[in-house]
DNA sequence: TTATTCTCTACTTGTTCGATAGACTTATAG
DNA sequence: CTATAAGTCTATCGAACAAGTAGAGAATAA
């Protein structure tokens, strides 16, 4: 499950990446704007800023903005940033990857064979979509007739 | 992230699957074997009964075994029982879905798009892996010569 | 030098997770 | 018909975590 910080994150990121290229953001403006929370936004961004992903400046004139193009910025990259692993399981993580202590035979552990296929198909999801991806997608969207969204589990 | 309640879940019905034939399974052998705690397990296999997943006898000879055959028993519909729905986040869900109250445009909102996907790409995977498949892919991991277990992320 | 804006650290509050306890019910053996 | 061996149910607990709040501090520009 998605927690609200990764998502108010990813929201603050898309939003920049949408207004790239006209200037600094002010926090409170962005989270006025998306409807969240300022002082809770402001250590997100903090921690986006530490990991490269955010430029900011203070003092008048300052404020927000991406700290790369928006097609070398990447969700998976985000939400591990801000929600750790992307795997369901650590016995198949990369990024924070250790055995189950109660875990006989590693090799034959049937739930790590199916966690493993369910990490990839994640990462191959995430790891591929960039900010630029996300804009490209919404904007398709908004020129598409409407129609009633499809609703899955 | 998976719950220690959906990993003891999987594996007594992963078990429970192997021994199938064997005539009932004592909650305390199950635990004991598979290194569980007995009365957290015991609420686990008490709601996996109630979903048929599972039947079980009292008294003497009492014990648990599965409630369908195992090829008819899917990680997807055991992972909504003990962990909630699949989707990672609501406006996705179809057996939780509901909006975000902050989202202003639910057909334009990039996350929504994006976690559609990997919703989908989910459910793929778990609705269409049975606890029969998984019991075959142990087995051949088990004739296959040792190797490095590939880590990821 | 003052107003503006981000930065850092600490705290709070409520919820969930993982687990334990114990009384209760049902079934079987003898 | 009673003793014993199971599963069933409900309550409770502690620790960790999520989400959010508060406020003092540091840097920048006008």
């Amino acid at each position: 499950m998605l927690s609200r910080k990764a998502k108010y994150g990813l929201k603050a990121l898309i939003h920049l990446a949408q207004r790239a290229g006209d200037g600094p953001v002010l926090i409170g403006d962005l989270a006025e704007r998306e409807r969240m929370p300022r002082k809770f936004l402001e250590q997100i961004l903090l921690e986006l800023k530490k990991k490269g992903m955010l430029e900011s400046r203070k003092g008048r004139g300052g404020g927000y903005r991406l700290g790369r193009p928006p097609e070398k910025i990447f969700l998976g990259d985000i939400m591990r940033v801000l929600d750790g692993p992307l795997a369901p399981v650590p016995c198949v993580s990369v990024t924070a990857y250790h055995t189950c202590d109660e875990c006989l035979d590693q090799r034959l552990c049937g739930i790590r064979l199916v966690m493993q296929e369910v990490r990839d198909a994640i990462a191959d999801i995430l790891d591929h979509t960039s900010l630029r991806d996300v804009l490209d997608r919404v904007n398709k969207e908004g020129h598409r007739p409407k129609k009633k969204i499809p609703e899955r589990d």
